[in-house]
DNA sequence: CGATATCTTGAGGAATCTCAATACTAGTGG
DNA sequence: CCACTAGTATTGAGATTCCTCAAGATATCG
């Protein structure tokens, strides 16, 4: 678990009464929106901080869970591999997300960074004997895995029901709409991720999503921009497409 | 919500010592697992029992979500459409499966009886608040999501990643490996649900589906039977064909 | 036992994939 | 600052898987 290309860093202790987590730039988007100043402090003492440089795996599939991931900054992508190398992205995590939900004490996926990344860190086991006694924590990861889990059911729609050009029109909308809740730019939307990512997530080859971009700009409804970034020209077109209207 | 075809009982009271929820047949299987025989007492007051036809509206996405389910019997689909008709199935429950989760109060998706169902109901609101009171089943309900979870991004493996007969080989599996934990039989394994339900539970069609299945017929690997079953017949090798071996 | 739904099989077509070449981008070192 | 290199993206042509449409076979239910 130790490798010598994530920095860790122990943030000052509460003691000194500046509290990183108080200043965290993803406070409220963040599991911690469901605690007090009192409570954060509390959590404070048993976070830990990384930062962890592009394309590097955080964790893998099956490695032993004892810790969970809040993101700060940066981008990563959960996958799942088969035994030939096919890989299946199962989601992008951006600041605010949480990752670490496990299956008989294992990771279930794998974990890589796709731009430099600051996550937090909290032992498993400390943050299950918080939430055994603030229940409103309890309650909040609650909900996040339940948005999780109809994140994941949309994206089984995605998979099994839609073409190439719903698939993108629909990854491109859900990118927007996610940039918008952390108050990040959401028209020009910001694509870090390859055309191999994003293939590998919406079960399509890297070709594929190449020509569906091109084919989009050329019917005008959006324009590639440079940057990683694409401008939604016409969002009800988008939106439109997405559905399959 | 009062539909006709719905029958609702509600079990004699616990004052009269018969515990039906005592005596239910998921009971080790499902969320009641967590709770004592007291607790379950506690559970009993708020649980109503229904009896459900074969092919019948549960519930429908965007539905109000005051009520969560146990199913005690039978076969449910969890599924989402798109405007034009497309369906994908999220997910088959039999005994002992839970549903109910919902987002901003509504339920993601809808469902639908298969076979007759018997299932058990609790008013949402009510369950929350024995959660609040018991960690352990909060912890129990928390354990619950994260498998639905890891079932959710397996099928996003499969839908994204697999082909028809790699699909199939794995939906035979995992129907095997849930019966053998409801203790029902798993090798000729029982498939009551139509080529449709499983097309679009796999993304893909029916006749994809009954091709695929004569194919691995033609094989050896499997056998179909009468009655919607399936003998295994070469489990090692549908297991290779599952992972892309 | 007949009517109806479901399942299987066939033939042809379409979407997406594979393989291959070219263009672009970004980072590196001269 | 530019040229070079390695990675990434785009485009093309042909192959393949799966889908669509259609007919026939089988199962299910009243």
């Amino acid at each position: 678990m130790s490798n010598p290309e994530i920095s860790e860093r122990r943030k000052p202790s509460a003691s000194n009464g500046s509290h990183p987590c108080g200043a965290c730039p993803v406070r409220n988007l963040s599991v911690c929106s469901a605690l007090s100043d009192d409570e954060l402090a509390v959590l404070e003492e048993i976070v830990t901080n990384r930062d962890i440089p592009a394309h590097q795996m955080i964790f893998q599939e099956g490695d032993e869970a004892g810790d969970v991931f809040n993101v700060l900054e940066g981008v990563v992508t959960l996958y799942k591999l088969m035994p030939d190398g096919r890989r299946q992205i199962t989601g992008f995590l951006f600041g605010g997300d949480f990752m670490g939900l496990s299956v008989n004490g294992m990771f279930a996926y794998s974990a890589e960074s796709v731009t430099p990344v600051t996550m937090c860190r909290f032992p498993r086991r400390r943050l299950d004997a918080l939430m055994d006694r603030y229940p409103h924590l309890q309650r909040r990861m609650m909900g996040l895995a339940s948005n999780e889990l109809a994140a994941a059911q949309d994206q089984m729609l995605l998979l099994g029901r839609k073409s190439a050009k719903e698939k993108i029109a629909s990854f491109l909308l859900t990118l927007s709409r996610r940039a918008a809740q952390r108050e990040q730019p959401d028209d020009p939307v910001f694509l870090p991720m390859s055309r191999a990512d994003i293939g590998d997530f919406l079960g399509l080859t890297t070709e594929t999503v190449s020509r569906t971009f091109t084919q989009l700009k050329s019917s005008g409804v959006i324009r590639l921009l440079e940057g990683h970034r694409v401008l939604l020209a016409d969002r009800d077109a988008l939106t439109d497409i997405a559905e399959g209207l």
